[in-house]
RNA sequence: GGGCCGAUAGCUCAGUCAGGUUGAGCGCUCGGCUGAUAACCGGGAGGUCCGCGGUUCAAAUCCGUGUCGGCCCA
């Protein structure tokens, strides 16, 4: 053969059925050997640059679906854009630090809380961080590399890198020097056991039962009782005052039990509910008034004795207005806000101070008086009977509602307010609503509903964690300064890169080699002015960490060229969890440090869940692994299959017929591939450049090639809205539906034409420029098979994977052509329905097809491509018609006008008239020999083909096939039912194509064996025989066929000059 | 509890923006084709377009409401 083949000899047989593990590994090796990942970036290292920026994943695991969906979507998405002529930015990325990695090693260790870690020691339990996280990298990359992601593998960030952690310092001290870093006392959410502060997406919810308790607050300047409700019995020590809505109206009830009566005062919309919960036997409402009547009431405490240091500084221990309140349980809100979120900012709003009994690990400190050292919710049962002791339990049940609880370790968070660091957000809000709009997003609807709601509501950025694994931050503050008597914001000193800390601090330090980790950082000073600076010991948010990676992917600050020539972003890609993660938390860090969103467009993708659009999960069972799928399917098939469905934003239900079929569709491709080869390869001809004027090119040639150049506009769109399963779908619809069912099926004779037949070479060079052009469109999907394909058609350049995307030729596009085509596959479909019916099959000819069709269109079209349809419908006359005149009209009896005319005698009449010709009818009916008289309206006539003639709809009119049989159509029918039965024996001996063979035939019926006889040439010619005998055992290999009832004895043997 | 997304044949999905007889592929079944052959093509069966209510001559489509699933938030 004259063209080049590069794989491995062992895998040269092409064959063979598609089989996707055994391309897979061949295409691997050579991938590996001819480092086709450097040529291809080689291929495109002078064409304009496109930034693109990976997410980095979390190193706690391994590659799941979803993130084998992620990293193949953003391969698929980089091979396409260097196609199209860019160089593309492809540096992956790994998240390493945070409080995941720090479970999980405490849990290697036997950890229980944070002392556990002090008494280990802070820097070797930072460098089991690293080892974990360093080991779960490497093991995730080979997880990526395994499903063809072609990533620059050598050189990933990682945010534990000193380059990139200064990325994030310098971030930092632009937003500082905004004036957006500041630190405040706030109501966080406070995992107990990890002793942090969490951010709120770190906070998952969960059903639990909580107690419910109503308590009676004794009012110190009147009679009567405020009745409250919580869960959360041990935030009581805390109270500071209650709140009561100020449109709410309030009622005063007397309620007695048992004898004794109480006032009790409850919104008025509460006090039926309340009053049962409280079991009272009866009640009067003896006033109603504003929540505004009862503003500062005061009461005492319902805890006074427990917690003797119980808040009772200026302005507590009374009523207070607060927009939280609505009319719900009793209408007064007992408030903390040393605790919960709104009670601290109304309290501070009251210019309240804060009291907080509560430690960073969920113990009481001695102000919590007797619960001094309980942890809160063990303190709950004793807080509850206390209170009932105390006469104040006005009620006690349990409650189940949804309870937040720590992402990592599944402890209840807890509210608690501690001094943090924020981020102003709510400062820079009108900022980042205006730079939403500078990206654009598919789909659009997420970035302009769910992504500007959460960022309306944001809050400000807590980015500080009381942690040891994470990126420290690079704060400074007096050396004894607390955030009590301090104000630490404006004191602050921020560090903003390795230079500027060895310039500043106080020891010696190189700033090339300095690990910024803790406990390094921790140790070093800045003197300054006489004042002597300290590092605040927390570390940053892991969030922080990611939203740097824009800048960080570029090495900035420590390297400029780059970030000044691509940032920002051209494009970032991930699933929808993102919006509010690693999306926000970018726009929120770009927005802050620089003034700009740092990307320019989104692409966001589903969840993969199991069949049912379930999550998976280990708990359920329904984990589905991409190991698994590779297995029983293969990557480019999982690959293909993951984006064949919509990316954008839509979840996918994983199912194992759905890849299945995605095999069978890719089969269908590799039988594409390789039905030309075994003829090319006889011929010598080189597919690798085709010329299409070298041949003659048929209407199917024309109309397969500018299907192709539609496919080609479709596809093109598709990828530049990234619609990117459209993109896959319309190549793999054009090879299934268009080159596979009617190109190849059309066009399968000429293949075997002899010598230079023009047609031969044009079905060559049309079927060449196809494939050539479709495995270009697919090669950014199934990175294997195409590569596979184009070293077996061409192999001229290392890869494919460095070829240009293919451009619409305008010249080859015949729209025309195809409306005519799309009608004729109507028709033929049509006809082949009407031959089932019928009872003729196919390989049997009909003398003649008629078109009825009242549509210029359709008669044009079937005129045009009269002989193609012949030749495809096997039939020896096409005509078309505005009205079948052949048509036989039946009578259909009409018995609403027959029964009522005729009586007892419509039965007959019914009879006689049913499934008559309207010639019969017309010429009169008789019924018992009297001929009747028919009304027009009893009779309604339905047009039907006479016999021997069956007819089918379709859109543009009727097709009509006469299957009356003719001697001269019967005998050819025979005879081509023999040459396939001869074929058959053909394949049975596995010969050659070309091979000669003798035959010799016996048939078990003279009119039969005389229309045989009468085709012997035609018979010879197609089966390839040199010799035609009668005696049928003279053959190697003989068998007995039933052809329509008649038992065909035939033998063949491979001819003496072959054979010798 | 709130926001967004999804629910159409046994399965996977299109159609919904812009109302007009619900479609395709897979699977099943019957048939056809035959040197792409463990491939390919056609026919058939298969539907409460998630439920309910509304607008309209007409609703899978628009509106309201509920159910289930997903993500995010509380």
């Amino acid at each position: 053969m004259i063209y080049t083949r590069k794989l491995p000899s062992s895998m040269d047989d092409v064959t063979d059925q598609y089989s996707p593990a055994a391309v897979e590994s061949a295409v691997e090796a050579y991938w590996d050997d001819h480092d086709a990942y450097a040529a291809t970036k080689k291929a495109h290292a002078d064409d304009p640059p496109f930034f693109f920026v990976d997410g980095p994943p979390y190193t706690s695991g391994q590659m799941h679906l979803g993130t084998a969906w992620n990293k193949t979507l953003k391969d698929a998405v980089i091979r396409q854009k260097r196609m199209t002529g860019h160089q593309v930015t492809d540096r992956p990325g790994y998240d390493m630090h945070g409080l995941p990695i720090e479970v999980k090693v405490e849990e290697e260790l036997g950890f229980e809380n944070k002392q556990d870690i002090e008494a280990y020691g802070m820097e070797a339990f930072i460098e089991e961080c690293m080892t974990f996280a360093e080991e779960n990298r490497e093991a995730m990359d080979e997880d990526f590399k395994s499903i063809g992601a072609w990533f620059d593998w050598d050189n990933p960030y990682k945010t534990v890198d000193p380059e990139y952690m200064e990325a994030a310092w310098h971030g930092f001290k632009q937003v500082a020097e905004r004036g957006l870093v500041e630190q405040g006392k706030r109501s966080i959410s406070q995992c107990p056991r990890c002793e942090t502060g969490l951010a709120n997406n770190e906070v998952e919810y969960s059903q639990v039962e909580d107690p419910s308790i109503y308590v009676k607050f004794s009012l110190s300047d009147r009679e009567g009782s405020l009745v409250i409700w919580t869960t959360t019995p041990w935030t009581i020590p805390g109270n500071t005052f209650v709140a009561v809505g100020e449109g709410l109206t309030y009622s005063k009830v007397r309620a007695t039990k048992d004898g004794d009566s109480e006032v009790l005062y409850v919104a008025s919309e509460c006090v039926e509910s309340v009053l049962g919960k409280g079991r009272y036997d009866d009640y009067e409402i003896e006033a109603e008034l504003s929540g505004a009547d009862l503003v500062g009431w005061k009461y005492d405490h319902p805890l006074a004795a427990e917690v003797p240091d119980y808040a009772k500084f200026e302005g507590a221990g009374q009523v207070y207005t607060a927009d939280y309140v609505e009319a719900d349980r009793t209408g007064l809100v007992h408030s903390a806000p040393g605790h919960g979120e709104e009670d601290f900012h109304r309290g501070q709003e009251l210019g309240l101070d804060v009291f907080c009994s509560v430690e960073s690990d969920g113990t009481f400190t001695p102000a919590g008086g007797k619960y001094e050292g309980q942890f809160v919710r063990d303190a709950n049962e004793t807080i509850r009977a206390d209170l009932d002791a105390n006469g104040a339990l006005l009620a006690d049940e349990l409650y189940e509602h949804s309870y937040g609880h720590c992402w990592r370790c599944d402890t209840d968070i807890i509210q608690l307010v501690t001094d943090q660091w924020f981020i102003s957000i709510t400062d820079i809000k009108d900022e980042l609503l205006d730079n939403i709009t500078d990206a654009e997003w598919h789909p659009q609807w997420a970035r302009d509903n769910r992504f500007r709601d959460f960022i309306e509501n944001a809050p400000d950025w807590n980015v500080s964690r009381q942690r040891y694994w994470g990126i420290p931050i690079p704060i400074w503050v007096p050396e004894d300064a607390d955030s009590e008597s301090t104000d630490l914001t404006a004191e602050m000193i921020v560090i903003g890169s390795r230079a500027e800390l060895a310039e500043r601090v106080d020891q010696s330090v190189d700033p090339d080699t300095i690990d910024l980790h803790r406990p390094t950082v921790d140790e070093l000073t800045i003197t300054e002015d006489g004042t002597t600076y300290r590092r605040i010991e927390d570390v940053f948010d892991v969030w922080l960490d990611s939203s740097v990676a824009t800048w960080g992917t570029l090495g900035y600050p420590g390297e400029t060229d780059e970030f000044d020539e691509l940032w920002p972003a051209d494009l970032i890609i991930e699933a929808h969890d993102q919006t509010r993660g690693w999306f926000w938390s970018q726009l929120g860090m770009g927005t802050a440090a620089f003034g700009e969103s740092p990307y320019k467009e989104v692409l966001m993708h589903g969840f993969a869940n199991d069949k049912d659009g379930r999550k998976m999960s280990k708990s359920v069972g329904n984990i589905v692994t991409p190991e698994e799928a590779i297995e029983r399917a293969g990557r480019d098939p999982l690959r293909a299959y993951l984006l064949s469905h919509d990316q954008q934003g839509v979840d996918l239900a994983f199912n194992w017929d759905g890849l299945e079929s995605m095999v069978g569709r890719l089969n269908i491709l590799w039988n594409v591939f390789r039905f030309p080869l075994t003829y090319m390869d006889l011929d010598g001809y080189d597919p690798a450049t085709p010329e299409l004027s070298a041949g003659e090119l048929t209407v199917v040639d024309e109309w397969v090639l500018s299907r192709l150049q539609a496919a080609k506009a479709e596809a093109t769109e598709a990828w530049n809205e990234y619609r990117v399963h459209d993109a896959l779908n319309v190549v793999l619809d054009f090879v299934t539906e268009d080159v596979s069912r009617f190109y190849v099926k059309a066009t399968r004779e000429r293949m075997w034409d002899d010598g230079d037949s023009p047609s031969k070479l044009g079905a060559y060079a049309t079927l060449a420029t196809v494939l050539n052009e479709v495995i270009r469109l697919l090669a950014p999907f199934v990175p294997y098979m195409t590569e596979r394909m184009y070293q077996i058609l061409d192999g001229s350049e290392t890869t494919v994977h460095a070829l240009g995307w293919p451009a619409v030729d305008d010249a080859l596009a015949n729209p025309e052509l195809e409306a005519d085509m799309a009608v004729l596959r109507a028709v033929e479909e049509a006809a082949a329905n009407a031959r089932q019916r019928g009872g003729r099959k196919l390989r049997w000819p009909v003398s003649r097809i008629v078109v009825e069709t009242a549509d210029d269109d359709v008669a044009g079209a079937v005129d045009r491509l009269s002989a193609l349809l012949g030749e495809r419908v096997n039939a020896r006359e096409i005509t078309v018609t505005e009205q079948f005149d052949e048509l036989v009209e039946y009578a259909d009896p009409q018995m609403g006008v027959i029964g009522p005319a005729f009586g007892a005698d419509a039965q007959q009449v019914m009879a006689a008239v049913d499934g008559a010709t309207r010639k019969t009818v017309e010429a009169g009916i008789t019924v018992d020999g009297d001929e009747i008289e028919l009304a027009d309206e009893m009779v309604e006539y339905r047009s039907e083909p006479p016999e021997g003639i069956t007819g089918t709809d379709f859109e543009g009119g009727t097709v009509y096939v006469d299957t009356t049989l003719t001697e001269e159509l019967e005998s050819e029918g025979y005879a081509r039912d023999v040459i396939r039965r001869i074929q058959e024996m053909r394949k049975q001996l596995d010969l050659a194509v070309e091979a000669e063979i003798h035959v010799g035939m016996s048939v078990d019926d003279d009119r039969i064996a005389q229309f045989v006889d009468e085709h012997r040439e035609l018979i010879a010619e197609e089966v390839r025989a040199a010799a035609f005998t009668d005696d049928p055992a003279a053959g190697e290999h003989v068998e007995t066929w039933d052809v329509e009832d008649v038992a065909v004895e035939i033998g063949i043997a491979v001819s003496a000059e072959q054979a010798a």
